[in-house]
RNA sequence: GCGGAGGUGGCGAAAUUGGCAGACGCACCAGCUUGAGGUGCUGGCGCCCACAAGGCAUAGGGGUUCAAGUCCCCUCCUCCGCACCA
């Protein structure tokens, strides 16, 4: 916890030496109680829909962490913080969020997200996977006996019922292999049915078999192999005959029943029928095996010498399948699952790719899950009033396995709230995602001790307009907040179906070629720039190199630039200005000139001058692409540092000019670079600087830390520079003098006092 | 394999709807300034040929157009995501 703190300090520390502008007041820590017993709050509320259980199943376990990992934090077999670290398979009693419940709602809602890139609405499409298809049920062929003649019997048996209907009795007799397909209209071409290795049945198969056991444990190594690998996909494909059959329903055809390893277990129903004629997979393993191919498809007018098998196209009629000869895939299809559904074999259906959410983690750190189990109730919530669990402050982390808070018994030991009996607490903590699903609403009402948010602030506020994060979030972070906001818009307490109308991704920054990070030892600290340049060359670096949707390619030389821009227009208002006053006859403003009285290089100047303006303010309010923000403001400095001063020389440019040029220029320059000088504002006819709060309702303790230091460098000087957090709003003007003498008095001598201003004001401000 | 984004000088990049390709900056070169330089100023800087004029250039090829980096078709390459998902 120390650390942590000690982290979002340093943070915060570096955002304000960079000039950043936040509204401090509404700072949000989640791992302060005030904040993470909504998380628990929020989990009692999907207890009591059902959409947080238990179960126990296969979860990924990160040997470096010591925990569980959801599906989303496992990027090629790997854990998502220690790309080194292979994960494993493991056997836990977890919890989980149902966020398969909204599977269908969060692909829909991705239509309508026109506001998102492309590629992060592709990505969550693919996550959700869905895809519909038929489950169909092979029956399994009587076991034990082996008898042909009795084989030949149930054949029969079943082409009859398969096709007009099962009566009820053998309907509960036979065991049946139930797979998923895309493809039904293909199954007279159905020549085995393969399982995963994992399958129920493969285990009642091996029971009586250790020579296939030792098999399929072979293919279940070759599974983990692969994916250890992060290459699934490129596994060899490898089978086992079970010397079991089953019996295609739709027309009583005996297939083998074999495992293979390109069978995922956790897919569909863990087991498909193989029609090698039309699938490129099935093809392969079939021709591998020597298994038979059955020809049911045909292109509908196809040259006969052109056509090859597998022929995967749906456009196409079938052939060899019975009564369905002749019709069209899609036909087929419906036709073949009505057929199913009326004889009780199969049935359509919609498969998801996406799986629960497994928020149960083995860390000592995180959000307590608000559970209790009771010898003899069960598993007992927490009641709301007994929010929130504290997690415990002193603790001995260890490297053991297991949950560390199972160690703390003053933590563990609780009473029954049911029945005032001896219990045990919940010891996993929750997911750290779990913090990050609706932290932004809680901006909206940060302190608010009696619920996670006011509803009505919450309604006035979202959807949020415009998100930005990167795209490393897409299929984490991003599709865990919309369904955290649809499981609250469920529970009443919010109106808004997604949580952001907008969303930029932003790039990444590179540094010799690769992703700055600290394994990789290419790290560029802001201090350290900061240090060297000064802030606002690091920043109007950071914004001049690349549009923010770009990757960003850091160069140090290209931040020597940017500060030698900065210096050169220092020096250039500097000496524009005094040779302003020197020579400046009338001080007649331009504007109360007529314009037959305005000389041709004062007509050029300001014409340079709106055009800039124009420029940013376009920008700004659409593409941000401040790189050529930058570029059209050196532009500008670079014509005014090639003739101004010899015009002004010559009389041609008056003082009321070239101030209020200067005066633009600086105004633009402020939201791209904190860059502003009291000195140069008062030159430029400012009595004092203007004052504010950025937010009004701010708390006033945080106007001490709206004061904080910035180094500047100025004419290859580094001044220290205190600023002050500010609006141009005139109303405060006094305030502001008061605060800026206060801020003088405390430190001395060579102090400047810098000005933030908010952009849109501004642009409107020099526009006026 | 599927999906997305890209490919423009030595480098980072401009070119919003088709209208002078390479703005702006870095690096480099030359001159001036400077006691010195990660200083300042001036000029040059896509390629070819140069006295000049000119020609060729936006991954490659074709097309539409008075006009194409931009629109259409084909091919190649890079990055990112997904992937025996049945």
């Amino acid at each position: 916890r120390e650390w942590t703190l000690s982290n979002i300090a340093a943070m915060k520390r570096q955002f304000q030496r960079l000039g950043m502008g936040f509204d401090w007041a509404t700072e949000v820590t989640t791992c302060f109680p005030e904040y993470y017993r909504w998380n628990q709050w929020f989990f009692l509320r999907m207890y009591e829909r059902g959409l947080a259980y238990r179960k126990k199943s296969k979860v990924n376990w990160c040997p470096e962490c010591c925990t569980v990992l959801a599906n989303e934090q496992v990027i090629d077999g790997r854990c998502w913080r220690h790309e080194d670290t292979i994960v494993e398979q493991r056997d836990l009693v977890q919890w989980f969020l149902r966020i398969t419940a909204y599977a269908q709602e969060l692909l829909e809602g991705l239509d309508k997200l026109e506001g998102w890139p492309e590629k992060v609405r592709t990505m969550q499409r693919n996550w959700i996977g869905r895809s519909e298809g038929t489950e169909v049920d092979f029956f399994l062929e009587d076991q034990g006996t082996g008898n042909r003649e009795q084989g030949t019997d149930l054949d029969e048996h079943i082409v009859k019922v398969g096709l007009q209907g099962l009566d009820d009795g053998s309907k509960e007799t036979r065991k049946r292999i139930r797979v998923f397909t895309t493809r039904v209209d293909t199954i007279f071409g159905a020549t085995s049915v393969q399982l995963a290795p994992q399958h129920a049945l493969v285990a009642a198969f091996t029971a009586a078999d250790p020579v296939l056991k030792a098999q399929v444990d072979e293919l279940i190594e070759q599974q983990r192999k692969a994916r250890e690998a992060g290459d699934l996909g490129a596994i060899e494909k490898h089978g086992v005959p079970t010397r079991h059959f089953a019996i295609n329903p739709y027309n009583g055809q005996r297939v083998p029943i074999w495992v293979a390893n390109y069978i995922l277990a956790d897919y569909g129903t863990g087991a498909i029928m193989s029609v090698p004629a039309h699938d490129e997979r099935d093809f392969e393993f079939a021709t591998k095996y020597g298994l038979l191919i059955v020809e049911v498809i045909r292109p509908a007018q196809e040259a006969e010498a052109a056509r090859q098998l597998p022929f995967v196209s749906e456009e196409g009629v079938l052939v060899n399948s019975g009564e369905f000869n002749g019709l069209s895939c899609a036909q087929a299809q419906k036709v073949l699952q009505e057929a199913a559904a009326r004889s009780a074999f199969g049935e359509a259906t919609v498969t998801y790719r996406l799986k629960d959410w497994g928020v149960s983690r083995q860390r000592y750190w995180g959000t307590p899950i608000p559970m209790i189990h009771c010898e003899r109730d069960g598993i007992v919530p927490v009641p709301d009033e007994q929010l929130p669990v504290l997690l415990p402050e002193q603790i001995e982390i260890t490297q053991q396995g297991g949950s560390p808070l199972s160690r703390v018994p003053e933590f563990v030991n609780v009473v029954c709230p049911k029945c005032g009996g001896p219990a045990k607490r919940e010891t996993d903590t929750m997911d750290t995602f779990v913090d990050s699903s609706w932290y932004f609403y809680r901006y909206t009402d940060a302190k608010n001790a009696n619920a996670p948010f006011d509803s009505e602030t919450v309604k006035y506020w979202f959807p949020i307009d415009q998100y930005i994060g990167g795209v490393e979030h897409a299929i984490l972070h991003l599709i865990y907040s919309r369904f955290w906001t649809r499981v609250m818009r469920d529970l009443g307490m919010i109106v808004n179906d997604e949580p952001a109308r907008r969303l930029f991704t932003q790039g990444m920054v590179i540094k010799d070629g690769h992703k700055m990070s600290k394994s990789k030892g290419n790290v560029v600290s802001p201090d350290d720039m900061i240090e060297k340049f000064g802030a606002d060359s690091t920043r109007m670096y950071a914004l001049f190199a690349a549009p923010p949707d770009r990757d960003l390619d850091w160069q140090e030389d290209g931040v020597a630039g940017v500060s030698r821009f900065l210096g050169r227009v220092w020096r250039l208002t500097d000496s524009l200005q005094r040779k302003a006053k020197t020579v400046s006859s009338s001080g007649i403003s331009l504007r109360s000139k007529p314009i037959s009285e305005t000389t041709e290089a004062e007509a050029k100047l300001v014409g340079a001058m709106h055009r800039t303006i124009a420029k940013i303010t376009d920008e700004f309010s659409g593409r941000w692409h401040f790189n050529t923000c930058i570029a059209s403001i050196m532009t500008f400095v670079n014509l005014l540092s090639s003739d101004s001063e010899h015009w002004v020389e010559m009389g041609e440019i008056s003082e009321a000019v070239i101030t209020d040029v200067l005066r633009s220029l600086v105004l633009l320059m402020t939201p791209l670079a904190p860059f502003l000088s009291a000195e140069l504002w008062e030159k430029l006819g400012y009595e004092g600087v203007v004052f504010r709060q950025p937010w009004p309702e701010s708390d006033p303790e945080l106007a001490k830390e709206d004061e904080l230091e910035i180094p500047v460098q100025i004419n290859g000087k580094l001044v220290t520079v205190v600023r002050v957090a500010v609006d141009a709003d005139s109303k405060s003007l006094e305030a502001a003098a008061l605060a800026e003498e206060k801020v003088r008095g405390r430190i001395s001598g060579k102090t400047v006092v810098k000005v933030i201003v908010v952009p849109r004001k501004l642009v409107n401000l020099v526009v006026r």
